[in-house]
RNA sequence: GGAGAAUUGGCAGAGUGGUCGAAUGCGGCAGUCUUGAAAACUGUUGUGCGGCAACGUACCGGGGGUUCGAAUCCCUCAUUCUCCGCCA
């Protein structure tokens, strides 16, 4: 949720900056901090009511422990009128920040200045490209295809136990998979990240921390009985470990990794697009997730896209890195990479990561802040990136490193992975 | 799942419905003393919101209620501990 104070202090500076998303906010705008001026007049006047009654109260007090009850009881029949008007100032109090409260949560994060204009992918600025697409003098197959001719996924096993999108990962597919993981974790806590294993379901508290809710609940599976949600990533769990924390400044970046199952309803999603491991209802992914201070965010952004070009060379796959355009960012992102791997086969891009300084938008609704060096009291920026989602490196290794009869693995993942082909 | 006890400031721990934003101790910060440090002593020390400020207001696990007035009474939810049951 973007701060009050900014659309106080910056009004110019948001709106202009959210005409990169496409969005005019202007009116919205306006409407807040009119709002925001009877808010705060109301507030004085509810606080001078308050006064005016604690004041009051503190003499019934003072009477009835003088033993004066007459004068006590007298006193009491004057509070009524003017309780009433205290508590007339309080629900129009909460009303006014109630509506100030549902328009800001409809404006998203300002992008940062490098975000490129533009509408849809189509306007995302390739900003790295490395690796080669190799030519195949066989027939290349698709990795569906492929998972099915070296059994190491089984789609209609994972159809009849759950349904589509789930599907079962068996022998070396299931190696693949535990091996990834743990590559992953490995390289994530060389880099400095802490490791750790969060719940799989959070509450309704942690979902409107990182902004799932109360617009994106749909998306999610729930659990009604018991009022919680199956994670969607592991972003959720790690941001919300801080939520409402007040951390110490030299304890900053606090970079924390976890492996989970994602798990995500994808409703709307149909066709070519969701063949195979292109998107799953239940996937794995090794998250990382930071909270720095205001000045270095960026460059601990760097560091993190750093890191995930780091994995995909290590997996030897061809990818590339786009930085997105304000029609594609996210509702909480001001700026995100996304990494793309090349599908061989299908011939197209795939997204594998996407990495994102998300500044004070979610620290602002988790309240999640630290002192600076002048004694201010400010929010952290929070930033969050995969390293890596798993089918897509799945269906990208198996697609890039396939010959005639089988795959070969990148070199850096055969200790995890006990074996250097499949076949 | 059943029964009981608890939840107070960074921590520990008081708190009869009315000068309680909250005793006291520890810790933190500043100072005195000291060549320096420790000890001792003195002072200071929660957060949010509104306000130029003075100040006001809100916060004693969360939410609701009773009352002129709630940390204190009632309801409800959550969490922790003890006992019982069940169980990987």
């Amino acid at each position: 949720m973007i701060e009050i104070s900014r659309i106080r202090e910056q009004k110019d500076e948001v709106v202009n900056g959210l005409k990169v998303r496409g969005l005019d906010v202007a009116t919205e705008v306006e409407q807040i901090l009119n709002l925001d001026k009877q808010w705060r007049t109301k507030k004085q006047e509810m606080d001078s009511a308050l006064a005016e009654m604690n004041q009051i109260s503190k003499e019934i007090g003072q009477l009835f422990q003088q033993g004066k009850k007459d004068e006590a009881e007298a006193a009491k029949q004057k509070t009524g009128e003017l309780k009433e008007r205290s508590q007339t100032l309080k629900t129009e109090f909460s009303d006014l920040e109630k509506q100030i409260n549902d328009l800001l949560l409809n404006i998203p994060n300002v992008p940062n200045k490098l975000v490129p204009e533009g509408a849809t992918e189509d306007d995302n600025e390739v900003v790295f490209e490395k690796g080669t697409i190799p030519t195949f003098d066989f027939n290349a197959l698709p990795h569906w295809d492929l998972a099915t001719k070296y059994d190491i996924i089984d789609w209609e096993m994972g159809v009849k136990v759950t349904g589509a999108g789930f599907p079962f990962y068996k022998n070396q597919g299931a190696r693949l998979q535990r091996g990834l993981i743990n590559f992953f974790l490995d390289e994530a806590i060389k880099a400095g990240y802490s490791e750790y294993v969060p719940p799989f379901v959070i509450n309704e508290d942690s979902g409107y921390g990182t902004g799932q809710l109360p617009d994106k609940e749909g998306q999610m599976y729930q659990v009604t009985a018991d009022n919680l949600y199956l994670i969607p990533t592991s972003e959720v769990p790690l941001v919300n470990t801080l939520r409402g924390d007040r951390v110490k400044k030299e304890d900053l970046p606090i970079k924390l990794t976890a492996y989970s199952p994602c798990f995500r309803r994808e409703a709307g999603s149909y066709g070519k697009d969701v063949r195979g491991l292109n998107r799953l209802h239940q996937f794995d992914k090794v998250e990382l997730v930071m909270a720095s201070d205001q000045e270095s965010s960026y460059q601990e952004l760097d560091k993190m896209v750093e890191h995930v070009k780091g994995l995909l060379e290590k997996l030897e796959l061809p990818y590339r890195i786009l930085r997105l355009c304000g029609g594609d960012l996210g509702v909480t992102a001001a700026i995100t990479y996304d990494f793309e791997v090349y599908s061989t086969a299908q011939e197209r891009w795939l997204e594998i990561s996407s990495c994102s300084n998300v500044e004070t938008y979610q620290a602002n609704r988790m309240k999640l802040r630290y002192k600076d060096e002048e004694g201010n009291t400010k929010l952290c920026h929070t930033l969050n990136g995969s390293a890596l989602a798993l089918p897509r490196v799945i269906a990208g290794i198996l697609e890039n490193h396939q010959d005639a009869n089988g795959i070969n693995m990148p070199k850096a993942l055969v200790p995890y992975v006990g074996f250097e082909r499949i076949q």
